[in-house]
DNA sequence: GTTTAAAGTAAACAATGTTAACATAAGAAA
DNA sequence: TTTCTTATGTTAACATTGTTTACTTTAAAC
């Protein structure tokens, strides 16, 4: 006779942790019910009693995800104490890393396959407290600094984001070699980027001597 | 007695032109073999006659797929009549909005579920004769003509393709209800991206008035 | 101690891609 | 014309997928 493992404890914690561990590795196209049926000893109709289905576990993941991606992206647009440009600078790198460093996770997030979880989930949330409101305020906060060139917000936030969100695609969808040049590659595309977004005149000042040699008049 | 149509003929387009049907109206997720076997009338293996596996079906369908792509995309590059800002302001467009007609085969082709099947194609053909090829020639055309700051081509390149696929990416993944304001959002990170590119104190022509606006010093 | 509900199992489903064995038809060879 | 070969189809079976149903075990409440 088999000895069960019955009321296993803590199996729905269990599931989540190995959940994210996978997608740490491999996409999640290849998380199986299979995979975390066998990591955990359970069969594969186990998970029923702790999520209504696989997507639930997902919808999980995702939300975990977010806090993730929002805690490791966002501290500088908080930190009102640094040079504003800097905090631009600092959270698109931080941005890229992130997906760099998670990349099935990344996809997860911002991919299409479960907008629609996401968009469940961030059309609960009490208000839009996202990475996104918190750039759309820096870009705010910008503009009365006279740094940024005054115009919508929103559209500017967006266009931020998306040369963000563009470069990261292409890193980790595999359309660069980037391990060695991605540094250098973010330093262009941030340059342009604010050189594009910034007021006439106005002298940038930043802690980040980089920055002052890419934004200072030369001539 | 069933009547079979046996030796249908031309099997392996009409396989090739469904499924490319297919995917102007849903993702390639769910193009099964069912849905093909069905369309055709013919049984579920029948395609095994023709191609090794599904793969190799979706290996067909991206090498069109980057066939339509280039043929929509690139011609504006190739336009050396018409004003170089206005090549690049066209071909941005016509990228958005090959990506917003064809949300599914952009995804295919640029996302990375199939980025090995890309790679493949792509180390295949004789030379780079890609649309990013086009437009890094495009650029290095810019900086002779004095317009475009003179860095490294490749990069900017990438700063280029990078900002266009990330908007194309927001709009087609769920993240803007774009269908009104995708055009502002495009003038605006177009005047974003090239202002951060021309050299300083060059004066842009072009014919758009749009862009003339956009570029021209207004102190 | 009994009852009850939570949390596990096993067995079955349909749908997926794929393969193997078989059937048919078209065209070349006789 | 007849025969052989091959291309092109079918049917049946497989393992794997997510999921449901019925059953079993255990922990905890009464």
């Amino acid at each position: 006779m088999i000895k069960h493992d019955y009321h296993h404890g803590n199996l729905k914690e269990e599931f989540i942790t190995i959940a994210m561990d996978f997608i740490d590795k491999e996409d999640v196209e290849k998380l199986t019910l299979k995979v975390l049926s066998d990591a955990t000893g359970t069969s594969r109709s186990a998970i029923y009693k702790h999520f209504k289905n696989k997507d639930a576990l997902i919808e999980t993941i995702i939300e975990k995800g977010f806090d993730k991606f929002d805690a490791e992206t966002t501290p500088y647009l908080h930190a009102k104490n640094k040079a504003l440009i800097d905090r631009f600078y600092l959270t698109g790198k931080l941005y890229v890393e992130f997906a760099k460093n998670n990349p099935n996770l990344y996809r997860l997030l911002f991919g299409k396959k479960y907008a629609h979880i996401r968009e469940e989930l961030l059309s609960i949330k009490d208000e839009d407290c996202s990475g996104f409101a918190a750039l759309q305020k820096t870009v705010q906060e910008g503009q009365k600094q006279g740094i940024l060139k005054k115009e919508d917000s929103y559209r500017q936030a967006i266009v931020i984001w998306a040369t963000m969100h563009g470069i990261s695609s292409l890193i980790i969808d595999g359309f660069m070699d980037v391990e060695e040049i991605y540094e250098e590659v973010y330093n262009t595309l941030f340059e342009t980027l604010l050189s594009g977004m910034v007021a006439n005149k106005v002298k940038i000042i930043s802690t980040i001597p980089l920055l002052n040699k890419l934004l200072q008049p030369t001539s």
